[in-house]
DNA sequence: TTCATATATGAATTACAATTCATATAAACA
DNA sequence: TGTTTATATGAATTGTAATTCATATATGAA
């Protein structure tokens, strides 16, 4: 394995719209599968798969209490890292974001749904 | 096309061995396209498509001088958001780094060749 | 102990991306 | 003009990752 492969692993773990949803969640506080698969409204089997692939890459910890398992990322230098490259890819129009309707999102927007019963 | 999406996009356009191999040269300066496929040991081709897609996500332009075609990468805070990220995926133990032998790297190494024929 | 809730997981499917191969284009030069 | 060199590109193949579905596991509560 090397060194670009392993970085290349890493990037591409932060780099699917779910997960980054999922981490953007995260940078807030941290949350338990099922309210993450409410908020995004997305399965409860996907959520969980896109954790065990983050939490395989040490990019997240979860902490089990009662039947709720509690996810948050591992270090804030990684959520700064996240933040970073969006502002970056915003500021330099990188992607294709041209061709993309930024400033009127039609609010289909980040598709988050903002429930947060469970605590 | 939502701001995660387009995140990801970029992040993913990064997160590939091969880009990573031809953007990390870059961070040194331009090079041509046959110079990249010589030292990295990688098909024509394939090194033009992954150039392709880099300046399709405006990661990297392009220069021609004759028949040769220079590419750089656009911006330096995006050649910094590349080392970041390794360094922080190093510092982290990140991607399953445990498992890798890091340290003594056989000369697998990055599978360059360093040439520097063309000019 | 039975039931409900919360999460994880493996298999199957589907979607997407990387690579190769053949070939097109275009510039420089004999 | 014909040839070589440099690059780009489309189609086909292969590989890999995302998603869904069914189900397993485990905790807490009735």
């Amino acid at each position: 394995m090397t060194a670009e492969e392993n970085q290349a692993r890493f990037l591409r773990c932060i780099g699917e719209p779910t997960r980054l949803q999922i981490l953007k969640l995260l940078t807030k506080g941290e949350r338990c599968v099922g309210e993450l698969a409410r908020v995004l409204n997305k399965e409860q089997s996907l959520i969980s798969h896109h954790l065990k692939a983050l939490k395989e890459c040490n990019i997240v910890k979860d902490r089990q209490e009662t039947q709720k398992v509690y996810y948050e990322i591992t270090n804030d230098r990684l959520a700064k890292l996240i933040i970073d490259s969006e502002v970056l890819m915003k500021e330099l129009s990188l992607c294709k974001c041209q061709e993309m309707n930024y400033g009127r999102e039609e609010n289909q927007g980040s598709g988050e749904e903002e429930i947060r019963s469970d605590s």
